[in-house]
DNA sequence: TTATATACTGACTTTCGAGTCATTAAAGCG
DNA sequence: CGCTTTAATGACTCGAAAGTCAGTATATAA
């Protein structure tokens, strides 16, 4: 491919395409508006002038509104839980301050960032009309976050830290406090604020200790 | 009224109006539809025709979408939990069997029911465009279930049967997994369907008993 | 039976926004 | 500088669905 005498595919860098990045600003522009207004309520023409763009340079790139959802679903959910797994792998202590940390990383991932909680509503509200994105945010996010606690509960109850339950088969319980939280203030929060610091506080006290006296 | 010389306000039952139920009928119809598509989608046309009427008719009763929307919620939110409160107050058992009674039947209301499934949905998809609806169910529902939830932790913990924790001020972590088993079943059930009697089993062994061995 | 009021209808009007495309502007290149 | 290719534009088309209303059907009253 680099054979020097014959410049290789001689449009690759030479064009030095003006825009390469127009995609990826339309893209960011989109995430705002649907954050704002949701997909159906979305107009292409205030997403292009929010990327200072016109109408039709977004149908340059994107076929169609649902093209352009589909990116912007791909693009955001992507860079979600690296974080997790690298912190799981190399961690020393027990596995209570393990599991505690990969909660409290949940809580900031989901229901802290206002940009994963619009992809969280994004998905329930718009989910059954693409089922294709949906089956991505599964595996990639919520199946991958799943597991994660499971492997640490695991560890737990080897090293006889935890209770052999039934939470291994269902982690669903484990992180639905961080699910509520995140839909509270998508929905409730400016009826009724709530400190997601402190509900976290109380939901790691409340899943090591019990209820019980 | 039958008074043959002078008929009394004649305007008040002659009439019969012919269908008083009319706009039941509709209502109900509208929330089939929305369970089906979301609001943005739902046709007028298709939910008149399924209310066995025609167009027009819907625009006798409500004067816009947005009108019979509000009518739609505002009639399923209404009937929502009653059952709760008469079930706490004359409970006579353990604080325990009490709280697992309602977190049960809490799973009933929200997490194996579609219909409120779907209110659910609604509410994070179509609430900030509705902000009255949103207060409305938040007082009627959320609220009024968490208020439950904390009067019974603090019955468990007077008599010395639970530990006083945080949980009483955040009684969102409690339910917490049965928001989690909505959305499951809203988004990702036709994926990775759950048992929400399993998951709910785990979910209360896990409340009173905690994680730690 | 006729007159009048009420319930209903669905063809029509209007609005709105997705998607197109002829045209313009700019960049690269000899 | 022209010539060519590529990026971008926004006025326009077109379909879809909300909302209207003149007209029809039915019931009650007289």
């Amino acid at each position: 491919m680099n054979d020097p005498e014959n410049p290789p595919d001689e449009h690759n860098l030479k064009p030095t395409r003006r825009k390469a990045d127009r995609p990826d600003e339309i893209v960011q522009a989109a995430m705002e508006v649907f954050l704002q207004v949701g997909f159906a309520r979305a107009k292409v023409t205030d997403i292009a002038r929010k990327a200072g763009a016109a109408k039709g340079t977004v149908y340059l790139y994107f076929t169609t509104k649902d093209h352009l959802f589909e990116a912007v679903v791909r693009r955001f959910i992507g860079p979600m839980l690296n974080q997790m797994d690298a912190y799981v792998s190399n961690f020393k202590g027990t596995s209570r301050e393990l599991l505690s940390g990969a909660i409290l990383i949940c809580y900031e991932q989901l229901a802290d960032n206002p940009t994963r909680r619009a992809i969280l509503r994004i998905m329930i509200s718009e989910g059954h009309r693409f089922p294709g994105l949906v089956e991505i945010y599964h595996r990639d996010v919520v199946s991958a976050a799943l597991n994660t606690m499971r492997r640490i509960i695991d560890r737990g109850v080897r090293s006889g830290e935890f209770r052999p339950t039934a939470a291994k088969d269902f982690p669903q319980v484990i992180v639905g406090p961080v699910m509520m939280s995140a839909i509270w203030k998508l929905t409730f929060d400016n009826i009724a604020p709530i400190d997601i610091s402190k509900v976290a506080e109380s939901h790691l006290d409340l899943l090591f200790e019990g209820l019980l006296a």
